[in-house]
DNA sequence: GGGTATTTGTCCGTATGTATT
DNA sequence: AAATACATACGGACAAATACC
């Protein structure tokens, strides 16, 4: 017995998906059913069910059955863009674009010290004061992505008081700042991390809280014209409903069919 | 009873993780050690494990006990760079800079059919001729990356007989073509998604066969002059041990304390 | 190398709770 | 309210991997 039967009957329901026997979106038999079936235990059935759940095959519902997951069809978030750009407006043009309907919130301002990578990210002092504004983004209504943007606080102390109102900056902060400030953001580098989602991350974008839907997390770090840092947003995003792209160098626009499945 | 038995557990044992109380690496108490502690059954217990296994904060051994996982440091992959350059130069060129040793395998060539997501990419009718070149490439002996890239047999007929070679080509197949044939590379696309790995990913990576280690799946397009798709290279990494990075605009070089942990 | 103790992995049966139809 | 189906929890038995003597 080398696999033990647990896989064995895994591996035969993820043949019968692939092959198509079971269809997208389809019911499994019930456990008692499976249990009969493969001639097991009912625990036994679960355990393998447990292993395609993880792989994200199958998902569950009390009350209802097992059923076949459903595959989603991804947001594209292009990451590469002009220089001197903000977030929000990109953002806003690719959804337009893909003629689907953002939805952004107002933001919740906190004032911050930063710490740990937040620090590290934005070279300042462990314990420095900063303005912290989180937002929620959805599209067509579906929780997208989860946005907090960091801002030192001197900007504050030089004039820069949109930053610490509630209320959505027309255009975007980074527009604001170069327009009113002089603070012209000449670069800006992404970094990405995948993680598993904390809990108020998995109610929000409503994935399973077994943490088996991990999340993007990008650090984007702004650079002005002296090099400096003066923004960090952290932006994460729900792997299982969004794909990345980046553009170098000379690149022929995005046609449908590049989308892998 | 609105929180179950084994998700006290599990958040207790987590509470004690992140406040150190059970130290990195170090050992939890044994299944039976924590039934008693807890008062519940083993089976329980071992949910509550199962539960933090999932999110990464536990491993298990057999024979030898549960641990908290310990953090690895990641390795950066810039994907920005020079849009005429190969991925291989970019490669070496990080890893010699952050002083590690790195070592790619002589390619496995084979020629195949492009179906699905590689016609699609590659803007070829499924059912076309290509050439494939796959390669692991390890670093300080750590398996870090599967690559296979794709060009049209179209390329081989053109003369381009290298790609058909089962040995690295000098300086890389970007180069190489520049070189002989005129075929510049002028820009790409990559385009980034999660997924879970296969069998033969968890094997070569040494990931858990369970699941729960994702690995980022980057589908890269090279453009030449005219606009056309002249090659697909498709990178696997484990995302446990990876973190991407891109740059955009005027950037000043990376320092050490830029690593988000 | 072999044997033994320890520890996790697999599998069973059963009972009861909870969500949905 | 009743039926259905998955979720939680218990206890027990044996297997497999590892460590240690």
């Amino acid at each position: 017995m080398a696999e033990p039967m647990y896989r064995q009957i895994a591996d035969d329901l993820r043949r019968k998906i692939e092959a198509g026997e079971l269809q997208r979106g389809g019911r499994l038999p019930t456990e008692i059913d499976l249990r009969e079936q493969y001639d097991a235990s009912r625990n036994t059935v679960r355990d393998a069910i447990k292993w395609l759940t993880t792989r994200g095959l199958v998902e569950t519902r009390p009350g209802q059955g097992t059923f076949v997951t459903e595959r989603i069809t991804p947001f594209v978030t292009t990451l590469t863009g002009p220089p001197e750009g903000g977030d929000e407006d990109v953002y806003l043009a690719e959804v337009v674009a893909s003629s689907r309907t953002p939805y952004t919130s107002d933001p919740r301002v906190e004032m911050q010290r930063a710490t740990g990578n937040i620090a590290r990210a934005l070279h300042v002092e462990d314990g420095t004061h900063v303005v912290s504004r989180h937002q929620q983004r959805f599209i067509d209504g579906t929780p997208w992505s989860l946005q907090t943007s960091f801002y030192p606080m001197t900007l504050v102390n030089k004039g820069a008081t949109e930053l610490i109102q509630a209320t959505s900056i027309e255009g975007g902060a980074v527009a604001y700042l170069a327009a009113q400030f002089g603070i012209k953001q000449v670069g800006y580098r992404d970094s990405i991390a995948v993680r598993v989602p904390n809990e108020s991350e998995t109610s929000f974008f409503k994935v399973p809280a077994d943490g088996r839907v991990s999340v993007f997390e990008i650090y984007r770090v702004g650079f002005d014209e002296m090099g400096e840092r003066f923004r960090l947003t952290v932006t994460v995003y729900p792997t299982d409903r969004n794909r990345l792209v980046i553009n170098v160098g000379e690149t022929p626009p995005v046609d449908v069919q590049d989308e892998p499945s």
